[in-house]
Formats: C-alpha cells, sequence, structure tokens
DNA sequence: CTTATTAAGTCAAATGTCTTGACTTAACTG
DNA sequence: CAGTTAAGTCAAGACATTTGACTTAATAAG
C-alpha cells in the first residue's frame, strides 16, 4: 500500500567487515615497508600479537604472503619477516585510446606480467570490443601458460579510456570517443570475460600505477597531472582513489584558461593534440610518438615554442591544484617522450609561489612521474588488485543485496 | 640499538570499532530520513534487526535517541519511530574574524542553543584569545543555565579562521591574520576550557553548516563556495569533508584568474574585501555590512560594476570546480548582505557549459545557500558533533596510543 | 466474527573475531 | 652462565553480530 520509500544511511559492518579490514591493513603494511614481522606488524597496525597471528597464518594459507629467512636484532628471539607474494592475485587491465589498445596482466605487487597491443578501428566500438576482447583472452593465455596457478587469482578487469563519461555526444569529438561513451562497454567485456570489471579514466589510471609502484606509494594526498592527448588529473584524496560523483573528477583539460585576451580550455595549450596539431602531425598516418621524440632532440624551433606555452600553462596548472587539493605532492606523468616530458618538466620551474610553499617541507612540490606509455594500462590492472587488497572505507560496509 | 623504525600503515579494527560505526550509521540514517523504526533501521543499515535493537537500547540509554508514537502503516505489528534527541549532545563553535569573534553552542542536530559576541583587538591573539575564551564561557554558562543536563554532553570546541594555516606569515598582511596563525590557538583554548578543540577554515566551517542542516544534507559530493572578505571552498568529498594535507585545501581564492591582460588571485575580484575596497570603505569604523546592504538596494553603480566582475569571476570558478571535481552541486554561501548575495547569484547565470550539465540530473548544478553570518561559527560549532557521530572511516580505526 | 496473513520486534543460543595474560623460545649482554 | 629482552604461541575469555524460533499486534479476506 505504502510505496517503499529509499532510505538513505551507509551500511552497517559486522566481524567479517572486522577482519576483512585487518588483513588489508596488514597487507597495506608489509606493501609499504616491505617485509615485516608478526610483531612489526601489531606495532604497525595497533592488531594484538595474536591477532596478527592469526591474519598471517590465514594469508599465507591463502598464497598471498610468505616467511622469509629468520632475521637477528638484537636481544630477544629473532623475528620471521613476511613478504608479499607476487603470484598471489593477478589482474588485467586494458587501456583504450584512439587508435589502439593495450591489455597487460599484473601480479599482486602490481608488476606486468604479460602485455600485448592492437590497433583498433577508430568510432567503431562494437568492433573495437571484438578486437579487445580477443586481445584480452590472449593476454590471459599468456599469463596461465606461464604461472598455471593464477587461473581462480585473477580479481578482474580494469579498463582505463579517456574521460568524461556520460555526457552526451558533443557535436565537434575530434577523438572519435564519443561512439565508445555511448556503447555498453563494461557490461560486454564483463559478458565476453565472466571478469568483473571497472571503468576509471586515463589519468585515475596513472595515479593508481603511481601508487602501486611509483612516486605516490604511500602518500594520502596527491595529484597526478596526466599529459596525454588530453591532460587530465588523476586524484589521491585522503589515501583513497577520487573519482568524483560521475567518474568525471579531475577532467582539468577543461578549465579555463585565458591566454592573449582568450579563453581556452588548458588542453589547448598543455597537451600532446596541441603538439601535433602545432607540427602538423597526423596520429592515424604518422608516427607522432617518435617524429617528437626526434625533433625534440633536434631541438626544432616548434617544439621549442610548444614547450614554452604548455610549461606556462602547466605552472599555472599547478600552483591551481596545489591550491585548491593542499596535496603532499604534484606529479607529472602522462605519455609523452622522456626527452620532451623531461624538458617540459624542467620548464615548468620556477614554480609559482603558492600555500604548499611551507617551512619544514620534505616532499619535492612537483615531480616527475613516469612517462611509459603503458602505464595506463598497468594502473588500470593494478584497479582490481587495490579494490580487493586495500583498506579502504568501502570494503568494510556491508555488500549491496 | 637499532633506530626505531617509522612502520607506515593504517590501523586495524575491532569489535568496539564495528559497534561505534554501527551506532554512527543508526544516528545518520535517523539524521537523513527522520523518525525511523527499528526495522526500518535493519533494512537502511543492512544490520540484523536483532543488532539494531541493541544499538537503539543503547542509543536510548545514553539519550541520544527517542521513541515517538506508534504508527500503524498497514498490516503487521505497528512500528515505533525513533528520533534523535536535540538535548544529547552539545558542542560550542567559535568564529574568529578580523575584528570580531562569534561563539555559538549547538544542539545534537546542529541547532543554535546560545550565542555571542564580540570585538577582537586586531593583531592581538594573546588579548583576543582572553576575550574568546570569556565569551566561549559565557556562552557555556548560559547554555546550562537553559538546559542543566548538559555539562557533560559537550563534546568539543570547534574553532573557524580564515585560512590558509601553517605558512610563513607574508610581507603584506591586510587581515592581520599572521599573528593568530603563529600564535598557539588550539593548545591556549584545550587548556583555557578543558575541552577537545578542532580548527577548520571558515569555508570548510561553512559547509559543515550546509551539510549539518541546508543543502548539502544528504549529498556525498559538494563544493561550497564560501564569499566572506575573501573566497574559499569547503569541499565535502566522498562523504566526507575534505581539508588536504595540511587543512588547506579549497583555498580557491588564490587560484589565478587572468582578466584584461592581469593575471590575479580570484578574491581580488570575487571577494568582499574587493567590494568594499571599491567602496571606499574602512571595515574597522564603519559598519560595511550594513552600508553594503543599503548601496545594493540603492543600485549603487560602484556595486553593479562590481557585482558583474565578481559574477564573471564567479561563473568561472563555479566552471573550475565543476569540472575539478565533479560534484552533485556547487553552493554559494557567504557573509554578504542577503541582497547583494541574491544579485550575485543571479548574475552567475547562464553557467558556462561543463561537464556537470549531464542528462539526467536532478539537483540543480548551482544554488544559493545560506548567507547568515553566523554560519561559520555554526558550522565549527557542528565539526565536534559530527567528528564524534559521523559514520567515517576514521572512526573505525584503532586510536593512537 | 473468525481466520489468515503480514510485519515489528524479542529471546536465547551460536558464531566469529579480537583480547588477555601466562608461557615458551631464542637470542644477546655482562 | 645467569639475566634480560623480544618474538611468538596457547587457551580461555570477552564482545558484537547472527540465527531461527517465537510473540505481539495490526489489517484483509471470507
Amino acid at each position: 500500500m505504502n510505496e517503499l520509500r529509499t532510505i538513505r544511511a551507509k551500511s552497517g559492518t559486522n566481524q567479517e567487515g572486522t577482519s576483512a579490514h585487518n588483513r588489508r591493513v596488514i597487507i597495506e603494511a608489509i606493501r609499504l615497508n616491505g617485509p615485516l614481522s608478526r610483531a612489526d606488524l601489531a606495532r604497525a597496525t595497533r592488531l594484538t600479537k595474536q591477532t596478527v597471528s592469526n591474519l598471517i597464518e590465514n594469508l599465507e594459507a591463502d598464497g598471498l604472503v610468505a616467511s622469509e629467512d629468520v632475521v637477528r636484532r638484537g636481544r630477544g628471539q629473532p623475528s620471521t619477516p613476511y613478504r608479499l607474494v607476487a603470484e598471489g592475485a593477478f589482474a588485467l587491465g586494458v587501456q583504450i585510446d584512439r587508435e589502439l589498445t593495450r591489455v597487460v596482466a599484473v601480479d599482486f605487487l602490481g608488476r606486468e606480467a604479460a602485455r600485448a597491443v592492437a590497433n583498433l578501428p577508430p568510432g567503431d566500438p562494437v568492433e573495437g570490443s571484438r578486437v579487445i576482447l580477443r586481445l584480452v583472452e590472449k593476454v590471459r593465455a599468456d599469463l596461465v601458460a606461464r604461472i598455471p596457478v593464477s587461473a581462480h587469482r585473477l580479481t578482474g578487469l580494469g579498463i582505463a579510456m579517456p574521460g568524461p563519461f556520460g555526457l552526451e555526444p558533443a557535436g565537434d569529438d575530434p577523438w572519435m570517443m564519443g561512439k565508445w561513451q555511448a556503447f555498453p562497454l563494461l557490461e560486454t567485456l564483463a559478458a565476453g570475460t565472466g571478469l568483473d570489471v571497472s571503468l576509471q579514466n586515463d589519468a585515475t589510471a596513472c595515479a593508481t600505477a603511481e601508487r602501486m609502484n611509483g612516486a605516490a606509494d604511500g602518500l594520502d594526498h596527491v595529484v597526478c597531472l596526466y599529459l596525454g592527448y588530453g591532460i587530465g588529473a588523476g586524484l589521491i584524496l585522503g589515501g583513497e582513489l577520487y573519482t568524483g560523483s560521475n567518474r568525471n573528477a579531475g577532467e582539468i583539460g577543461m578549465v579555463l584558461f585565458s591566454r592573449g585576451g582568450a579563453v581556452l580550455p588548458l588542453e589547448h595549450r598543455a597537451s600532446l593534440a596541441s603538439l601535433f596539431q602545432r607540427l602538423g602531425l597526423d596520429t592515424a598516418t604518422t608516427d607522432a610518438y617518435e617524429t617528437v621524440e626526434r625533433l625534440t632532440r633536434e631541438g626544432d624551433p616548434r617544439i621549442l615554442d610548444w614547450l614554452e606555452g604548455a610549461a606556462t600553462d602547466l605552472r599555472q596548472a599547478v600552483h591551481m591544484v596545489e591550491t585548491i587539493f593542499d596535496p603532499q605532492t604534484v606529479l607529472l606523468t602522462g605519455s609523452a617522450p622522456q626527452p620532451l616530458a623531461e624538458r617540459l618538466f624542467a620548464a615548468v620551474f620556477p614554480l609559482l609561489p603558492s600555500n604548499a610553499e611551507r617551512p619544514g617541507r620534505t616532499i619535492a612540490r612537483f615531480q616527475l612521474g613516469t612517462m611509459d606509455p603503458w602505464a595506463v594500462a598497468l594502473g588500470a590492472a593494478a584497479d582490481p588488485i587495490r579494490r580487493a587488497f586495500d583498506p579502504v572505507f568501502s570494503a568494510i560496509l556491508k555488500e549491496a543485496t
């Protein structure tokens, strides 16, 4: 008779949530600090020795941790450190870009275990998703061939592609991603692989990669600028990845910057697309990446000119994210050729004065992260791992029915 | 012999953490939905009926919830809704501004229970903190006189003042807040009141106020622009207040905007300070607030001119925070006279196209929040309440030794 | 009017996880 | 070689949630 009311609240938790969290905390502690003994873990997590012992036993049985050689450290019984077992879990990651797709498998430590790359038919997600599925199966077969135990240890499939997500297709869609946005990608890949599928934008995936093995590891507040065809920011806020209410947080490429009287999106000058355009490169027909690398080494004046404009905007972007997020550090990542990235990074200095310039700073305000073109795929693959094993709030809550 | 190593990890949890979280979840569910029966609560929190019964009994004994009249809703045993008891908890809040301080007491629901205001000697935190302490004692006495039970139910004292915090004192310090920043304020007020003291900037406090009773209630992703002497943003991200690594997140007044060739901080045009300057008002000697209100009603051309500039910048600021945070909504709050605020709010429209313009939106992109000058003090006071009773991640973890 | 159905809420035993304190083991120190 | 320190285990206990049967109290249907 009464209409069913929607009741809003976070969900509660129970003993299961408690122990799940504690398992995750132990894994995190070992990941951050390297091998730790049970006593070390008890101190790090504030759990009792006994609880840690139980959990370690549990994790060892699951093949996620293993003991190392006994260590003597002065008086008292020697300790037995435990390390994470790389083969304890795996995940797959897919990067979808305009013209190509990269698929990787990573292990529990986020290290690459297999990879494959293929071209994508631009603007054709139907055929494109078939290509991806074939590639995923190839990588999966590769992985299983190499490490036989892995089959049931696959925690999921992470996808990374340029955002923003969920918008009305725009009239101008220079990157042909509009059709991909409209395509039921997650459903298709979930059905085709039988895996749990997650989606994030490329900047967020790159931040995940930096968090897994890079400069962001162990930090709780990091803004990771991602310079690709466009420019975006992957956000680690309060120790967790932040993606906003619709997975579109950090799309700073669309923030408006004024230059010489005109108001333009940041990515108009600070993006590889703007560089390719300046150079008259068609990414579909030329190997733009190598061309840019060569021209950079040659000191091409168009590159220098672009660098100046991009660095100016980037300097302001760093100031903006420092001011807005109050992060511990800002990273420059992306898929630019290494020489270009290094020049750009250097050209951003000196940084603008900002709130980040505080007495007693120990971490650099602005650092150069990875420019590995595979970082996005690796980050995409690391996402299911982190979902399954990181101590996050949502892992404690009871699941939806 | 070995140096004590610092081991990094989140801390673990135990049954205590579990039940503490569940208590908080129940409180949140009632706060968001209004009175709920035990069965409703079980559905909302995914806890079992029995668990909810235990917790409700517990909360009732603590005087935090109380039963209402039995409700018949069709077949089955009638249900007994529980509501939050306003007198169940109290907290004090202090707003410190350049020339004055406001102190309020709020109840469990965030409603004002007592208030007081006094002038502050500009740039003199030693004498100023004495003024504050006297005012706090006055409000506390007021509160206790009105509601005798309250003494031990005081959860803490929240302070709000303009940021940024922890920086080297700048050469130009037009607002005389530099000396306050250097002063050991938390320690002084903690010692003087015997209460737990917390600190946030004024924009964050205003966001807390909006979250407690205003437009942000029940939303998980909100950016709350605060237009005061300067301009800042209070951030609610992922259901929790976000303050960055050094409590300086959201200080968007310092973000650089280009206008007519010059690069200037946002607050150069979009702040009350800029308006006062334009009008030649000295806030120390005149009642700037009333003057502005009168001039606004009169349609003073200087006001109109300022409005145009401020609205232009604000429009861009809204676009910026929408793009960067992907929030559910953006609120305009502050301490401007209501007529001015309404005009400014209206002048921001039409909003710039952004990622927030998605199909199927139900919440307005940009809303006018409170301009109550007491909102900051109320938010400061609500902070200890929310710390003590909101279901946040940190509440589950074991405490530091 | 009587019976069936539905839903709220309680009871008591069971389960799962962490905690406690005593104990064992194994090293270094003097 | 005895004393001290620290890692790690053992077993009983404490605590919070879960389970399933049961009670209570209303409406709906015949």
